[in-house]
DNA sequence: GTCCAGGGATTCA
DNA sequence: TGAATCCATGGA
């Protein structure tokens, strides 16, 4: 893994923090601490040390590289509106640098089906099981000529079917993700909730994730247990008002906020 | 053996 | 609309 290597600068990046807060399943740490993964499909190795390193034994442009971590984005809005709350200032000094990735819609869309009453060391399982099984992540087609068969085995239990049926659909009509990408934030989950196996926080998942729709606000059992400690006196509250709190709270960049207060909370770090 | 995990579908009031 | 139950699987 080695023929083609460079560094990019990357001053506010976290990438451990990025690639360990549970929005991608397809990277592994390496003994030696790197990032083993893919970007785009290409093989790579991460690392940063000041820079952000990278390995590939492919070449490719590094702003394939700075495109999926979103480099770009200037970050100083969202760090206000994180550090206007005392009680997320310690994951901002933390996790500051951690940012949402730009991933491929399609995988976005199937990770999360995967991750339904789940968790993180078994979503990367499966995620390793299918990408050993068709040779990298599987496209929508490879999966539709699969059978729900072959996805047990690897795996998904009672999530087979919807995935099964999710793909068929999306390679039959592989102009979908285009309209859910070009849609707004309401239209697009009401198209990705008419899908198998995804309700309402595995479309806000798929959206923030996959299309980058930064209002998504996913209320997972970590982030309602955060949320309810932090702004509801621990009374009990429904998934749905939560949603709706993050949301009204935290408006247009709501998923960000979400990224800190998920990643913070499972670290044990509110 | 029981509980839990980045929940959703179904059923029933 | 809202609560209860079932669903595969593996680690704690």
């Amino acid at each position: 893994m080695k023929p083609n290597h460079f560094n990019i600068d990357a001053p506010d990046f976290h990438l451990e923090a990025t690639l360990e807060s549970g929005q991608v399943f397809g990277f592994e740490k390496a003994p030696d601490g790197a990032y083993e993964g893919s970007v785009r499909g290409i093989p790579v190795r991460l690392r940063q040390n000041g820079a952000l390193h990278v390995e590939s034994p492919r070449a490719f442009p590094a702003e394939t590289v700075a495109d999926y971590f979103d480099l770009t984005r200037d970050l100083s809005g969202i760090y206000a509106l994180i550090g206007a709350e005392p009680a997320l200032r310690p994951a901002l000094e933390k996790y500051r640098g951690l940012r949402l990735i730009r991933q491929d819609s399609w995988e976005a869309l199937a990770c999360f089906i995967i991750s339904s009453n789940n968790n993180v060391k078994r979503i990367q399982g499966i995620w390793k099981n299918l990408a050993a099984r068709f040779g990298g992540f599987p496209r929508p087609e490879q999966i539709a000529r699969s059978h729900e068969r072959i996805l047990r085995e690897l795996g998904l239990g009672y999530r087979a079917p919807f995935l099964l049926s999710t793909a068929c659909f999306v390679a039959a009509n592989p102009v979908c993700l285009e309209t859910i990408r070009e849609a707004p934030y309401a239209e697009a989950v009401r198209r990705v909730i008419a899908f198998p196996g995804i309700g309402p926080k595995v479309a806000d998942c798929a959206l923030l994730y996959g299309f980058h729709k930064l209002e998504a606000f996913p209320v997972d059992v970590w982030i309602l247990r955060a949320v309810r400690k932090l702004y509801f006196r621990n009374r009990s509250v429904s998934e749905k008002r939560v949603q709706a709190f993050g949301q009204k709270k935290w408006g247009a960049n709501a998923g960000y906020v979400q990224q800190y207060l998920f990643h913070a909370a499972r670290m044990d770090a509110l």
